[in-house]
DNA sequence: CTCAAGTTGAAATATTTCTGTCATTACGTC
DNA sequence: GACGTAATGACAGAAATATTTCAACTTGAG
């Protein structure tokens, strides 16, 4: 019942009916053409009737080739992997509730996947690039996404100097942001809260900081006023947006300024452990992790 | 006339107007996902009436929002929306780091299915419903989790009153927690920062409120002092360990307060999002989700 | 060959998506 | 502040896409 397309698909290969050898081929052919074909699309291409592609689809388990397509889109499927039998058992089990919890999990697991791809873009190697070589970097972030800015800002501050974590209760940021030649600034941000933002955003453009971006998806303003903008996907069926992704995604850049930074990092590391130890009775640097 | 569909919208983005901007941004953002929409999901999703999603295209150059999908089936031969393309794609590059980046992508997948899978459990529901249900309630984080909790804090505020945030620079957290006979108490800690942590959950305990203990799978004090222990997983091969996920799990915590609490919660939401709205100059619900 | 079971397409219907018109609103100019 | 232009959304109609119904067809067992 909950198995990837392509499973499905063969398995309709054999035991299905010539019409739906017709259709299943066609769609095996072409896994990646098929958001763009339509159900009466296909019928015209493989010479069924639509009717046929409907059923079709909907023997394969969907409720219709629309709903086949959205599947499509966060197939995670092709992955036994790590999780198939927990996964499939939150997936198979449909007690209420439940069903949109599991269905929002994949959602966010797609989320996760695009961080990660985001990781891949020139725009990323930029932004990690200037996060490790500017002078000093400033962070923000307003309401919900103040924490993840924090997350980040702290993280941050073990690899490298002069990090700051701008606080905007004032809105009176532009003097921070003046005070150094040679700074970045990092802005976490989500649609609802943007008019600060963005007018931060503007601010330091025009002050010839570059800007990077953090938001979902929704944000309009964002490629205007920004050098990169990251958007992570925020709608996991809760009942209203969530932007954990953006504290992996904030990992993730911290970890590529790490890899930039090298080993220059390292006795700054050394001498904060040092610093820390004292503080939490832990000695060694901050669980930094064993090369593998 | 012959461009490809970026520099149009990037076009667009300086010239357009308002609603043309929205578009764009949207477009820009999440171009692999162009396909699985139409006219009128994209126009929903950035609040313009259908209309002006047709009329935008039209102005691009195109003759309609299916011929721009049309277009992009060409233009952009690098973008494969399949996620399992996608992932493929991740995992097949060995160029160095890459590799790493991808089996990190995969445990950090595998970690946010343990926490989704953390959210059935019998602890997890009883924190819920102290969380809806105490007078209360505190948060507490340490370094890098100050800034999960804040977003925790931030969000639960939304919810229900009476959140409160411990400031715990000094480590007189006693008196704070004395303060109210039907607290409870949400702590995020990960093993580096053990000792306060450890410390502030012994005191909360002595002082009869419940603790919750969100932290990682190497905590060896969580279940003697702690009434549930949430322990997300760490490790995915950066250089040092990442609590992101704490802040999906922080999401569905807030999202099952939410639940337990029903309509109790609308009125609250009401009355904050015109708080808010003269704030950002926004209206209604903070990007409270419509269901669909 | 006959019948039953399963499969299919045509046509009708329902639904979704798109376009055109028009009144309203926003914006810049004077 | 008044004016004109441009932008926008609501609405309605048009087109497309999808679904249902039903009769015709195919297939294979007897």
């Amino acid at each position: 019942m909950n198995q990837p397309l392509k499973i499905r698909l063969d398995n309709a290969l054999n035991k299905g009916s010539k019409a739906d050898r017709k259709i299943a081929n066609f769609m095996m052919s072409g896994l990646s053409e098929l958001p763009f074909e339509t159900a009466s699309s296909i019928a015209k291409k493989v010479e069924v009737s639509e009717a046929t592609v409907g059923r079709f689809c909907r023997s394969l388990g969907y409720t219709s080739f629309k709903n086949l397509k959205d599947h499509l889109k966060n197939d995670i499927g092709d992955h036994p992997w790590l999780m198939s039998d927990r996964l499939r058992e939150l997936q198979g089990n449909e007690i209420a509730g439940d069903a949109a919890l599991a269905s929002g999990m994949e959602l966010e697991i797609a989320g996760l996947v695009s961080v990660y791809e985001l990781a891949r873009t020139p725009e990323w190697r930029r932004a990690v690039k200037r996060l490790a070589t500017r002078d000093c970097v400033h962070v923000a972030g307003f309401q919900t996404e103040r924490g993840i800015a924090q997350y980040f800002a702290n993280q941050l501050q073990y690899i490298r100097d002069r990090v700051t974590l701008l606080d905007l209760a004032g809105g009176n940021f532009i003097e921070t942001l003046a005070t150094d030649q040679d700074a970045c600034l990092v802005i976490f941000e989500a649609r609802r809260y943007s008019r600060l933002a963005k007018l931060l955003a503007q601010e330091a453009r025009a002050a010839g900081i570059p800007v990077t971006l953090v938001t979902d998806v929704f944000c309009d303003w964002g490629h205007a006023v920004a050098d990169e903008v990251f958007a992570v996907r925020t709608q996991f069926h809760q009942f209203w947006d969530s932007t954990a992704l953006m504290a992996s995604l904030s990992n993730l850049l911290i970890h590529g300024v790490f890899t930039e930074l090298g080993p220059e990092v390292d006795n700054r590391l050394d001498k904060i452990a040092r610093l820390y130890g004292r503080f939490t009775g832990h000695v060694g640097a901050p669980q930094a992790q064993v090369e593998n």
